[in-house]
DNA sequence: TTGAAAGCGCTAACAT
DNA sequence: ATGTTAGCGCTTTCAA
C-alpha cells in the first residue's frame, strides 16, 4: 500500500499535522522536528496523494487547455507557451484536442474529463458568437482566439484587424498594389479570417487601392496544403497580382511553394507575407515576413487571468478583454527587389 | 457549494448508492429509477468530483506525457498522436516539458506534479543509459525514444538503425556516393544520432563506399537553424558531396535552405533526405524525402502498453521492447535528375 | 435491485 | 510549536 502521512508521522514520532506543516512549508517548525520529518519522508519514500489533497483543498493545481490540434503549428507553439507560463505558477497543464469541431468543443465544456482542472483555457475554432452562452460554465474559463467576442468570460486575444492592416500596409509601402489574399472565409465577419480580411480592406481603402474579389481565395482549413492548392487555383485563373497575404504562416508557406513551382520568384515577382511568426517562417526559402501576434504575451496573460479567477479575489468582476501587442517581422519574402 | 451525490439522491428520492450505480452504468437498475436519477442529475447540474472518485478508486483516468518541448515539431506531432490514442481509451493527457534537460527529466520523474496521473509516458532527451536506474519509479512508466535501452521498464521506439540504413541505401540507389550527414553527435553510440549514424555507416559499408568524417557535421539541438548553420559550415570547408542525410526533418529542411542559398540545386546538385515525416516535409520546396518512423504506431502502442500496466494484469511481467515499422517516403528532394 | 456505512489521504479549524 | 479531529465526495463492501 501507499505510504501516507500517518506512516510518516509514526516513523518520525510526531503528529500528522506536523508532517503536513513540513510538507506545506509552514513557518514555526523547530529545525530538529523538520529534519526528523524529512528523514522519515525520505526513508519511507512518501509521496503526497494529490487526489486527497485536491479533494480536501478544492484545488488541484491543474489547468486545462482545450485546442483544435497540434498538427496546426500555431497551437503547438501556443501550447508550448502556455505550459511554460503555467509552470512558472506551479501549475500543470492537461490538454484536450477538439479538431476544431463545434460539437466536440461544446461537449468538452461540459465533459467531466476536464473536471480535474481548476480552470480552463479554451480556444475554439468551430463555435461562433451564437454559441457564446455555452461559455457560462460552473468553473473559471478564459477564452482564447477570435471566434467569440463579448461573451460572458474573460477573453485574451490578438489585434487581428490592426495587425492585418499593418501587414497589408507593409506590402503597400514596399510598392505592391495588387495584393492577393489566401485563406479567406466567405461571408465571415468574426473569426481570424474575417477580421484579418477587414484589416486588409482597411489598408487598401486608406491607400486608395480598389478591392478586387478576384484575387481573394477561400480555403477552409489553414494547412500548408490548402495554401498551395489555393495558390495553384489562383494562378490558373490568370489573375494578376504582385503580392500575397497568407492569412497565416502555413498558408503563406504553402502559397509560396506553389508560386515557386510555377516559376515565379519571391519576392522579385510576388512578395509574400504571413501571420503568426512560427519558428518555421525563419527557415523557409526565402524567409517569410510575418506578423508576430504576441503569442507569448497571450499565453502568459491567459494563465495569469485564469489563476486570478481561480483564486477568486473578485468572483463577480465583469469579464475583461485583453489584446496582445503585435509587430511586423520583416524578412526576405517582402524585401524590395 | 457544489452539487454532490447526496443532493442528487435526496432530490431523486433514492440512496446515494443508486445514484452512483446510474452514473457508473451498472446493470440491474430499474428503468424508472434510472430515469428519476438522470432527471435529478440534470435538474441540479450535478458533475462528479473527480478528485473524490480518484481518491476512492485509486484511478484518475489521467496519463502523463513528458517530452522535451513542442517547438520541436516531432514532439508536437507525437503529442497529437498520444492524445488521440489516449482519448480512444477514455484517458486524458497531462503534459510536462523538460526542454531535454537531464536534471529536469530526473526531477520530473520524482516530482509530485506528475502524481495525478495513473502512469507516465516518458520521452527523455538529456538522460542516458547511465540513468536507467532512475526509471525505477513507484508508478507505471513507459519509455519512449532512443536514449535508454535495456532499462527496467517497457520501451516503445523506432527502428533507428534499419531506417537510417534504408534512407542511406535509397540515396545510394539513386546514384549518390558522397553522402554528408547533418546532426551527428560526436562519440554517441546510443541515442537517435548515434543509432542513425550507425545505420548510415552500415549502408556505406555494404555498398563499398568509404566513410569520410569530413562530411559528417555535428549539431547539438535539432532545430531548423542548426541544420542551416551546419550546412553553411560544411560548404565553407569546400568538402565535396552530392547528397545530405539530415538526421531529422528539421535539420534536413534547414540544410536544404542553406544549400539553395548557396546556389546549389536540390536534388540536381545535392539530394536531401530527412527523418520523421513531419507534415511540413510535404510542403517544402522541393518536397522532402524522409523516413516515416511509425509515429502513430508508437503512440498507440505506448498508450496501450501503459494502460495494460496500469490495469496491472501482470504487474511483474518483464519489461518489453516494442519497435514500430518504418518506411521511406520518396519525394522530390531525392528524385533522379 | 437498492440502502447503510466505512473510509480513501489529506487539510484546516481548533485546542493545547 | 505541535496535537486532535472532522470531513471533503466518492466507491465499495455488506446487508436487506
Amino acid at each position: 500500500m501507499a505510504v501516507t502521512l500517518h506512516d510518516v508521522a509514526r516513523v518520525a514520532g510526531v503528529s500528522i499535522k506536523t508532517v503536513s506543516n513540513v510538507i506545506n512549508n509552514f513557518e514555526h517548525i523547530r529545525p530538529a522536528t523538520r529534519a526528523k520529518v524529512l528523514l522519515a519522508i525520505d526513508e519511507l519514500g512518501y509521496r503526497p496523494n494529490l487526489s486527497a489533497r485536491s479533494l480536501r483543498s478544492g484545488r488541484s493545481g491543474v489547468i486545462g487547455l482545450v485546442v483544435p490540434e497540434f498538427s496546426l503549428s500555431y497551437f503547438a507553439e501556443l501550447a508550448d507557451a502556455v505550459i511554460k507560463a503555467a509552470e512558472r505558477h506551479g501549475q500543470v497543464v492537461q490538454i484536450e484536442q477538439t479538431n476544431g469541431d463545434r460539437a466536440r468543443e461544446l461537449e468538452v465544456l461540459s465533459s467531466p474529463r476536464i473536471q480535474f482542472s481548476d480552470g480552463v483555457l479554451f480556444s475554439p475554432l468551430g463555435m461562433s458568437n451564437d454559441d457564446a452562452d455555452a461559455l457560462t460554465v460552473p468553473y473559471p474559463l478564459v477564452l482564447l482566439g477570435e471566434r467569440i467576442f463579448g461573451g460572458p468570460v474573460d477573453h485574451v486575444t490578438m489585434r487581428n484587424v490592426e495587425a492585418a492592416r499593418a501587414a497589408t500596409e507593409h506590402l503597400i509601402a514596399t510598392g505592391r498594389r495588387r495584393i492577393a489574399v489566401v485563406g479567406a472565409h466567405e461571408g465571415e465577419i468574426i473569426g481570424s479570417a474575417g477580421l484579418r480580411l477587414r484589416g486588409y480592406r482597411e489598408a487598401l481603402e486608406a491607400a486608395g487601392i480598389p478591392f478586387d474579389p478576384d484575387i481573394i481565395v477561400n480555403t477552409t482549413l489553414w494547412h500548408r496544403s490548402n495554401g498551395a492548392t489555393a495558390m495553384r487555383e489562383l494562378l490558373a485563373t490568370g489573375a494578376q497580382f504582385d503580392a500575397v497575404f497568407g492569412l497565416n504562416d502555413t498558408l503563406a508557406l504553402g502559397a509560396m511553394r506553389a508560386l515557386q513551382e510555377a516559376g515565379l520568384r519571391v519576392p522579385h515577382d510576388v512578395a509574400v507575407i504571413g501571420f503568426d511568426d512560427l519558428d518555421e517562417a525563419r527557415y523557409s526559402l526565402p524567409t517569410l515576413t510575418t506578423v508576430d501576434p504576441g503569442r507569448t504575451e497571450i499565453a502568459e496573460t491567459a494563465v495569469r487571468v485564469l489563476l486570478e479567477r481561480i483564486q477568486g479575489a473578485q468572483p463577480d468582476a465583469a469579464p475583461v478583454e485583453y489584446l496582445a501587442n503585435f509587430s511586423i517581422v520583416e524578412r526576405e519574402s517582402t524585401a524590395i527587389s
